[in-house]
DNA sequence: ACCGCCTAGTTCGCAGAGAC
DNA sequence: GTCTCTGCGAACTAGGCGGT
């Protein structure tokens, strides 16, 4: 064994404390296979991974010769690792180079082969050492024992008086407590004493007691249980809180006496959210605003993209609220708050330095209608409450929707639709079932009243035999009524509750009530072309804004600055240095815009089109339902052309950095290679000839079938 | 016990100023 | 062009107070 092992089990930290064996905490050492790999340190191999323990249990497994090739193939794996590293350095200098990269992945399947071999091999080193280190009168052989030997031992323990022995005394201190355990010799007889039990169940009892148990009887008495009672549920005295409310002091001190529940206070927490016997405050919810902040703070040191924001914002923050949005109408002033706090986010990553591109109102309309998709939280929080009123509609059972139906329900109905049936749980005068709406907007209590009916009328009570009942000269006074036309009765159907939207009687769900309360705008033809699958989102983002016209160019800054100061400042569109910059400028009017557009719109199958955006988004529009991988790569390339404009005369203004075009139609050409490299694609032969024009190896694809 | 009056606290809608 | 801030009045509610 080599001498040095035992300085390298020092620096092991697990092994090192085996030296202090007076120390009880090392007594405990796990050794689990770390001599074993100090011990291959040793002699120069470098570790690869793995547990050698694990091999040493599983038993040897006999490897083909060529994998044995020892130092050899150690060297063979750090040379490579060096190869590897040096063309990792060269890409990371450009990134673009293909040639590097075709080198890379080729150079990386060798080292990960040769890392492979060698893990093998150490594998089988271990074992091999193993077997011949093992029982060898070795330093490593004596501190093995010696660590197995503190393992299994005890060396203080202290007894029941709390009294610590230590060496010998432990030994002996072991015997006695078996021996008192245990019991001593003696009247070992199983009767026990006659006064022991003072209570007996006679033979009748005690045998009922242990007979066995019909599935009957369980069943009797399962249903026994009342339908709001659980087996066997009492109230926890530690779980359970009483409150007070109006109650006198003597009576209170009383109640506590009697019930030794802790008493609680208001304001408290049930459920994740407060309870209150008021309506829900500012301060009350204040906790969630503070929440949203807290996350909106963790991100804030990222540097995130407006996409990755919105995606955040979509996914983690649009979704907080929406408990409490289900529990309590949120006071207007927080969801204020929570939208500045989302928007501020969305814009300025929770600073306050940059500023709104879009309304608010417009980021929150879905994508088809040319916003984020991100929701209103008061047009959520309203979708939500109307399930509650649902539920008050359906009359599902529950105490509070019976407290509804007799205190608050009169004011709602008008708002629902109801589907005839028998006609008899239908209101004739307040609830809506013919498309004048309710009959309470035209006629009067007074001509109700006169005319024999009462304010409880069902529908049924007005109609009789295919003719209404209501007198005919309400034709002449409620004309209205001359709309109305005979309805069905069938006594067998109960009437049914609709939700309606446009004359459409749709099935109820938050979301078709948010669909019919929330802001809405005309759809737009051009949500395709931005918002696709295979869109790269941080490009879709900046078309997004090209589309709404509110990237801040400088027609738009010289029309502010006209307005309040009256002069023209000297400004030029920082690529051509001729016109000022705008949208028809940028994309493609100016020169150098024109230029990269021009390397670009051939592989986009865009030669015969004006550089002018208004004809490129017609032509990308009339192609908009398509999901050809030729129409996708035109609308990516037209995106990605945007977005390193945008970005190039950005960087210009901000950063004094400039590129020539070519180089830009390059980055766009690569970037959306490296995109459709990503992509998924059923390979029909349009597919083929498309990657074949990208020079993409057909064999590279993951290939899905059908 | 019930009613009306008053006050404090709150939200809402609106408008204008100002910042970027 | 969008958003924030501010101020204003209207409207509503809970709760206190005093009178009947």
């Amino acid at each position: 064994m080599d001498p040095t092992c035992m300085e390298n089990l020092d620096a092991d930290p697990g092994i090192g404390n085996l030296k202090q064996s007076g120390d009880l905490a090392s007594k405990v050492v796990n050794i689990d296979g770390k001599p074993i790999r100090s011990s291959l340190k040793t002699q120069g191999m470098s570790q690869v991974g793995g547990s050698y323990a694990q091999t040493v249990e599983k038993g040897a497994t006999v490897l083909p010769k060529d994998k044995l090739k020892g130092k050899h193939i150690n060297f063979r794996v750090g040379h490579l690792r060096e190869e590897l590293d040096g063309i990792q350095k060269l890409i990371d200098r450009d990134p673009f180079d293909l040639e590097l990269r075709r080198q890379e992945s080729e150079c990386q399947k060798k080292f990960l082969e040769a890392s492979l071999d060698e893990e093998c091999f150490l594998k089988q080193k271990s074992k091999v050492d193993w077997l011949a280190a093992g029982d060898q009168n070795t330093a490593f052989f004596h501190n093995t024992l010696k660590s197995k030997n503190h393992r299994a031992r005890i060396d203080v323990i202290m007894d029941r008086e709390g009294v610590v022995h230590e060496g010998e005394d432990v030994q002996k201190l072991f015997v006695t407590h078996y021996v008192n355990f245990l019991g001593c010799a003696g009247d070992v007889s199983l009767e026990p004493y006659p006064e022991l039990f003072s209570n007996r169940l006679d033979a009748n009892v005690a045998g009922n007691m242990v007979r066995s148990v019909t599935d009957m009887e369980i069943k009797n008495a399962m249903f026994a249980i009342g339908d709001h009672k659980a087996p066997g549920l009492v109230p926890s005295i530690p779980k359970s809180t009483i409150y007070f409310c109006n109650v006198q002091e003597p009576v209170r001190m009383t109640i506590l006496s009697i019930m030794s529940f802790v008493e609680g206070s208001l304001p408290v927490k049930y459920l994740g959210v407060p309870l209150i016997s008021s309506r829900l405050l500012y301060k009350d919810c204040k906790i969630l605003v503070e929440k949203l902040e807290g996350k909106i703070l963790n991100w804030r040191n990222r540097m995130l993209s407006f996409a990755g924001r919105l995606q955040l914002i979509l996914s983690v923050l649009s979704s907080m609220h929406i408990y409490w949005a289900s529990v309590f109408i949120l006071p207007a002033r927080v969801i204020l708050e929570l939208e500045a706090k989302m928007r501020g986010f969305l814009w300025s990553q929770g600073s306050s330095t940059s500023r709104a591109k879009v309304s608010w109102k417009s980021v929150c309309l879905p994508k088809s209608e040319g916003g984020l998709g991100i929701r209103r939280i008061g047009d959520m929080n309203k979708s939500l409450m109307a399930s509650h009123v649902w539920s008050i509609l359906m009359h599902r059972k529950s105490l509070w929707v019976e407290w509804i139906h007799s205190h608050r329900l009169p004011l709602l109905r008008q708002f629902f639709w109801v589907n005839i049936g028998n006609g008899i749980s239908t209101s004739a005068w307040f609830d809506k079932w013919c498309e004048v709406g309710p009959l309470s907007d035209h006629i009067t209590m007074r001509a109700i009243h006169s005319a024999g009916f009462s304010r409880g009328s069902s529908v049924a009570d007005i109609y009789s035999e295919g003719s209404w009942l209501w007198p005919s000269a309400w034709y002449d006074t409620f004309p209205v009524l001359i709309n109305i036309h005979g309805i069905v009765i069938d006594n067998n159907a109960t009437d049914t509750l609709w939700w309606r939207v446009e004359n459409r009687c749709l099935p109820f769900s938050a979301s078709t009530v948010w669909d019919a309360v929330r802001y809405r705008r005309m759809e737009v033809n051009w949500v395709n072309i931005v918002w696709f699958s295979q869109c790269i989102p941080r490009h879709a983002f900046v078309v997004w804004l090209v589309m709404r016209g509110k990237l801040l160019t400088q027609d738009k800054i010289v029309k502010w600055d006209l307005a309040r100061r009256g002069n023209m400042n000297m400004m030029c569109c920082l690529l051509c240095y001729s016109n000022i910059d705008s949208h028809s400028h940028l994309f493609f009017e100016c020169k150098y815009a024109n230029s990269v557009w021009d390397k670009v719109k051939e592989r986009a199958g865009m030669s015969d089109v004006r550089a002018n955006w208004n004809d490129i988004t017609s032509w990308l529009c009339s192609r908009s339902k398509s999901r050809s991988l030729k129409n996708v790569v035109a609308r990516l390339l037209v995106a990605g052309a945007v977005y390193y404009i945008w970005q190039e005369r950005n960087n210009r203004l901000f950063n004094n950095h400039a590129r020539p075009p070519d180089i830009l139609s390059n980055t766009i050409l690569d970037t959306i290679r490296y995109r459709l490299m990503g992509l998924k694609l059923k390979q029909t032969e349009a597919v083929v000839q498309q990657l074949a024009e990208w020079k993409i190896d057909v064999e590279l694809y993951d290939q899905v079938d059908g």
